[in-house]
RNA sequence: GCGCCCGUAGCUCAGUUGGAUAGAGCAUCGGUUUCCUAAACCGAAGGCCACAGGUUCGAAUCCUGUCGGGCGUACCA
């Protein structure tokens, strides 16, 4: 059957004598107040004839011949209003949520079309900070958003696991190292021997020349230090593929930059070969000066390679291997000149897929008093942030239902959907402060309250003694009349477009946003006396039990999306 | 200096791609539980949408400029 929404807009395109794509472009659910389902702004349609607007509006109400599934057509000033039977709008809504279930907001328009999604990416041998939180739950988002729009994701992990750094890190350890305390202690250790390497080089910056070298001889494949770095890497990959469970994150390819290594001659020869290549001051660089983009070095003094000179392999490779669509970069804004560089570098040396990547900036997660820095030793453990949590969830559920069963998982889910949906309900530009209070909230605007939200479905479920799975052959969607009714259907039905759009601009904030609008709606529909389910009469009980799953399968689909759990109860 | 991003209630943020009277959460004050979990709900208070111009029937939204903040600006990533 035709959605409502088309079937609207040919109704309307007909009585206005306009075409009906514009018609449904500009058919929209007005803004709360309204009691309408749908609206029509006029304003262009009687532009484009030199006529009022509200005249328009009034002729065309008065052109619509009200039948079902239409309950209201109204000329209210310059805006055509619609309103739909109650039964039509909850029929297709709510019945085509329960119908399609798990595949309720997906859709298949990326079929056949495969997106990569660089993200995450933390730098081996440092703690996986709370900062890292930032790229790993917006990719992660980004991924399952995409697989939703029936896009073939492809997730990959480009450790920081070559450069300079390691360099650094060789040499502290040379000089300060403790094979036991790297045994025992592991990222903490290191992050203690990183951070001291950069006090020391303060007053001795002749220690830098040598990490420099280090690096060189890495890259040069000397032996020994090939043999801490793999070491220094064993260790990291053990602490993070723990954060990754914990989250519930997976990857495709856990290609670091190392993984680039043996690729990126071929890249430096074809830039010499295309003529971009450039010496200045010792260094090789490519010459963006035209473009307002500086320059951009791909070989050091010393030969060894830079950071843009593994991301044109990886460029070139990913391409190579899967043929993107679009290839995302989900890392943090500071990053954009470098993105730039290497978009318009692979632009210059003739590469058809230069246009189709894309940089997916998000903001800085800044502590009160200024920028977290690795190399000062002020981060902050994402797992100490994620064990508060859930120690704070238990505490809760103690105090709430002391009963509830399975108490340590749900205090996980609970726990861990705070401090996940805290990073990905805001808009990802946006820089964030780090505040306990903020990420340790269960209240309001939060993860928590969603996941409470669907929990009382759930309950309603039970204390009705009905498997919400169980669907009533026959429903008389027409008991769903009342405004908080109304207003929770009209909400449920536009999962699908926040997918869309959240797809489109790569942007998680919009799930985010959407579930709490639904959630607020529900809790008004539950909280309304008049809205009772289990007491109701049978035939409304059955209608509102049928609005009730819809909801849960509104918000669980939509918790899934962003990488919570939705426990049955809590 | 130049480039990119941000500026909406005391605080943290939404604002459906330019539409009707700018909305939430937190904090403050007041209320709701013999009734499906009060991690909830209802109400009060809180606004020069940074500022100034411009485009438009219409601007928080688009353009220009100013101010404020953040980030970046070659041998880190």
């Amino acid at each position: 059957m035709t959605p409502l929404p088309d079937r609207v807009a040919a109704l309307a395109a007909a009585a206005l004598d306009a075409p009906v794509d514009d018609v449904r472009a500009l058919l929209a659910p007005p803004r709360d107040r309204g009691r309408a389902d749908l609206a029509l702004p006029c304003f262009q349609i009687a532009k484009r004839r030199g006529a009022n607007p509200v005249e328009v509006a009034r002729a065309a109400a008065a052109a619509i011949a009200v039948a079902p599934p239409l309950a209201e057509v109204e000329a209210a000033g310059p805006y055509l209003n619609f309103t739909f039977e109650a039964g039509a709008i909850a029929e297709e809504v709510v019945g085509g949520a329960i119908a399609a279930d798990a595949g309720y907001g997906t859709s298949d328009e990326g079929a056949g079309k495969t997106v990569v999604v660089d993200f995450s990416s933390p730098n081996i041998a440092k703690p996986f900070g709370i900062h890292h939180l930032r790229s790993t739950v917006i990719g992660a988002a980004i991924g399952r958003v995409l697989r939703a729009r029936g896009y073939a994701v492809e997730g990959v992990n480009h450790l920081g696991d070559w450069g300079t750094q390691f360099g650094q890190l060789i040499v502290a350890y040379r000089r300060w190292g403790d094979e036991r305390r790297l045994d025992g202690e592991g990222i903490p250790y290191l992050l203690e021997l990183y951070v001291r390497f950069n006090e020391e080089k303060e007053a001795a910056p002749e220690l830098q020349d040598e990490a420099r070298a280090a690096f060189r001889a890495l890259e040069a494949g000397d032996a020994d230090c090939r043999a801490l770095w793999a070491r220094f890497k064993e260790v990291s990959e053990a602490e993070f593929r723990r954060v990754y469970d914990i989250l519930g994150v997976t990857f495709e390819h856990f290609t670091g930059e190392s993984f680039y290594e043996d690729k990126m001659p071929e890249v430096l020869a074809e830039l010499e070969a295309s003529g971009l290549l450039e010496q200045s001051d010792d260094a090789t660089v490519v010459n963006l000066e035209d473009d307002g983009l500086g320059v951009s070095l791909v070989k050091k003094g010393d030969d060894s390679t830079l950071y843009v000179t593994r991301d044109l392999a990886a460029a070139i490779h990913r391409h190579r291997t899967f043929g993107f669509h679009k290839a995302l970069y989900v890392v943090g804004a500071a990053q954009s000149l470098h993105f730039k560089q290497l978009f318009r570098i692979l632009e210059k040396l003739g590469k058809p897929f230069a246009g189709d990547m894309v940089h997916v900036p998000f903001g800085l997660l800044r502590f009160k008093d200024g920028k977290m820095s690795t190399r000062q030793g002020k981060v902050i453990f994402l797992e100490e942030v994620l064990d508060r949590a859930v120690e704070l969830a238990r505490k809760i559920i103690e105090e709430k239902n002391p009963d509830l069963s399975d108490r340590d998982r749900v205090a996980r889910q609970v726990g861990i959907g705070a401090v996940v949906f805290n990073d990905l309900k805001s808009r990802r530009v946006k820089d964030v402060t780090f505040d306990w209070d903020e990420v340790l909230s269960f209240e309001g605007d939060t993860g928590p309250y969603l996941q409470y939200t669907h929990a009382r479905c759930a309950n309603i479920f039970r204390k009705a003694g009905r498997a919400p799975e169980e669907r009533a052959a026959d429903v008389d969607y027409g008991r769903l009349e009342l405004e908080p009714e109304r207003e929770l259907i009209r909400v449920i039905g536009q999962l699908g477009d926040h997918v869309r759009r959240a797809a489109e601009e790569y942007e998680p904030s919009i799930v985010a946003q959407y579930l709490l609008s639904t959630a607020a709606r529900f809790n008004r529909f539950y909280n309304d006396d008049r809205c009772r389910v289990v007491g109701a009469d049978p035939e409304t009980r059955e209608a509102r039990l049928a609005l009730v799953r819809a909801t849960q399968i509104t918000l669980r689909n939509g918790l899934a999306l962003l990488g919570l759990e939705a426990p049955d109860e809590m």
